[in-house]
DNA sequence: AACACGGGGGA
DNA sequence: TCCCCAGTGTT
C-alpha cells in the first residue's frame, strides 16, 4: 500500500481526517468495526439518558459487567424523571457490587440538578454536570447528539500510543490525536469504533495485530507491549477490626460516610483492636468473640478484616434491604455462619 | 500533578 | 495467586 495515496497524512506522516469526506484509513476501520463490533443494548437505542447510564457505568468497568447494570438501572429508573425522584439509597442498591459508587450518588444528584429539563446536547454543557468528565461528555455529546468531538478512553489512549509509537501520552496530545483522526460524518459511530478496536484487537495483554485493520501503518506494532507503558501502582496494607452484632431481627449496620465505600451501609468497624470495646457498648454487646478473618482487595488497598461475634439488644436490619459492599457481603457470610454454628454461645 | 476510589477477569 | 484494567473529583 502507498501510505500517502490511501491515507490523508500530515507533514510528520500521521494519519489525518480530511474535512468533508472519510478517507480510506477511516473507511477500513469503520468496515471492521461494522463487521466485528458487538451488539450492546445501548448501541441500539437513541435515548441520550440510556447512553448516559451506559458511560457512566463503563467508566472503570468492563462492558460485560456493565451489562447487567445497564438492565437493572434501566428497568428500575427508565427516565431522568423518576431517577430525580429515587432516592440516593434505592440507586445505591441497584449499584451494589458495581463499585465506585461516588458514580451512583453522581447520577442521582445530576438528574436532581436538572429538575426536569433535558440533558444539555453539547460537550460543554455535558462537562457541567455532576460525575461528567472529559470522556463521558464526549462519549454522550457525540453518540446520543452527533457532536464531532473525540472520546479518550483507556482503549483509545492505549490504540493511539500504539499507533504512533508513544511510552507516555499526554492528556493534551491524546485529545489532540483523537480529534484529529475523528470521522466528523458519523462521530458517535467512529468513537465507538475506536473503543471497540482497543477493546477486541488492540488489547493490552496479547494485540491481535494480524486482525488489526491499521496494523499497515501502526508504528508500535513491532513492539507493542511498550505502547504505553504501565503506571505504577501502590497497594496500601490496610487492617480492620469490625463487630458483626446479631440484634433481635439481623445484624447490625452502619451508613458509611466518607470517601471509601460512602453512602452504602456496613459492619461497624474500627481501625485498632482496642477500638472494639466502644463498637461493644455503643450496640449493648456483652460479649463478642473472634470468628475468623475476612480479606479483601480494593486496586490500591490490601484489607485485613478481624470479625467479632456479638449479640445485641437492638433490632438490626434485613441486609437484603441495605446497599453493601462486597467487602461487607463477605462479612455477612462468615457471620452467618458462625451464627448457625452457635459457636460462640458457650 | 498526584492521589483516592471497587470490582472482576485473565495469566 | 498475582497482575492488570480504567474516568472523575479532590487535594
Amino acid at each position: 500500500m502507498v501510505a500517502g495515496r490511501t491515507r490523508p497524512t500530515n507533514p510528520r506522516g500521521y494519519p489525518w481526517a480530511v474535512p468533508g469526506r472519510t478517507c480510506a484509513f477511516q473507511k477500513e476501520l469503520l468496515a471492521w468495526y461494522a463487521k466485528n463490533k458487538r451488539p450492546l443494548p445501548w448501541r441500539q437505542t437513541r435515548d441520550p439518558y440510556a447512553i448516559l447510564v451506559a458511560e457512566v457505568l463503563l467508566q472503570q468497568t468492563r462492558v460485560d459487567q456493565a451489562l447487567n447494570y445497564y438492565h437493572r438501572f434501566l428497568e428500575k429508573f427508565p427516565s431522568l424523571r423518576e431517577l430525580a425522584c429515587a432516592g440516593e439509597e434505592e440507586v445505591l442498591k441497584v449499584w451494589e457490587g458495581a463499585g465506585y459508587y461516588r458514580r451512583a450518588r453522581q447520577l442521582v444528584r445530576l438528574a436532581k440538578e436538572l429538575g426536569g429539563r433535558e440533558l444539555p446536547r453539547t460537550f460543554a454543557g455535558l462537562l457541567e454536570l455532576p460525575g461528567i468528565g472529559p470522556y463521558t461528555a464526549a462519549a454522550v455529546a457525540s453518540i446520543a447528539f452527533g457532536e464531532p468531538v473525540a472520546v479518550v478512553d483507556g482503549n483509545v489512549r492505549r490504540v493511539l500510543a500504539r499507533l504512533w509509537a508513544q511510552e507516555n501520552p499526554t492528556p493534551a496530545w491524546l485529545r489532540e490525536r483523537a480529534q484529529s483522526l475523528l470521522d466528523p460524518q458519523d462521530p458517535g459511530t467512529w468513537n465507538q469504533a475506536l473503543m471497540e478496536l482497543g477493546a477486541l484487537v488492540c488489547v493490552p495483554k496479547q494485540p491481535r495485530c494480524s486482525a488489526c485493520p491499521w496494523a499497515a501503518f501502526c508504528a508500535g506494532k513491532s513492539d507493542p507491549h511498550r505502547f504505553p507503558q504501565p503506571r505504577p501502582r501502590r497497594v496500601k496494607v490496610l487492617r480492620v477490626w469490625a463487630l458483626a452484632a446479631r440484634g433481635r431481627q439481623g445484624f447490625i449496620f452502619e451508613k458509611r460516610e466518607g470517601p471509601l465505600l460512602g453512602g452504602l451501609w456496613g459492619f461497624p468497624l474500627v481501625h485498632e483492636a482496642q477500638g472494639v470495646g466502644k463498637l461493644l457498648e455503643r450496640y449493648g454487646v456483652d460479649r463478642a468473640w473472634p470468628i475468623g478473618t475476612v480479606r479483601h482487595s480494593f486496586t490500591h488497598r490490601a484489607v485485613t478484616v478481624e470479625v467479632y461475634l456479638g449479640f445485641s439488644p437492638l433490632q438490626g436490619d434485613d441486609p437484603r434491604v441495605r446497599p453493601l459492599s462486597r467487602l461487607d457481603r463477605k462479612i455477612l457470610v462468615l457471620a452467618e455462619a458462625a451464627v448457625v454454628e452457635g459457636a460462640p454461645r458457650l
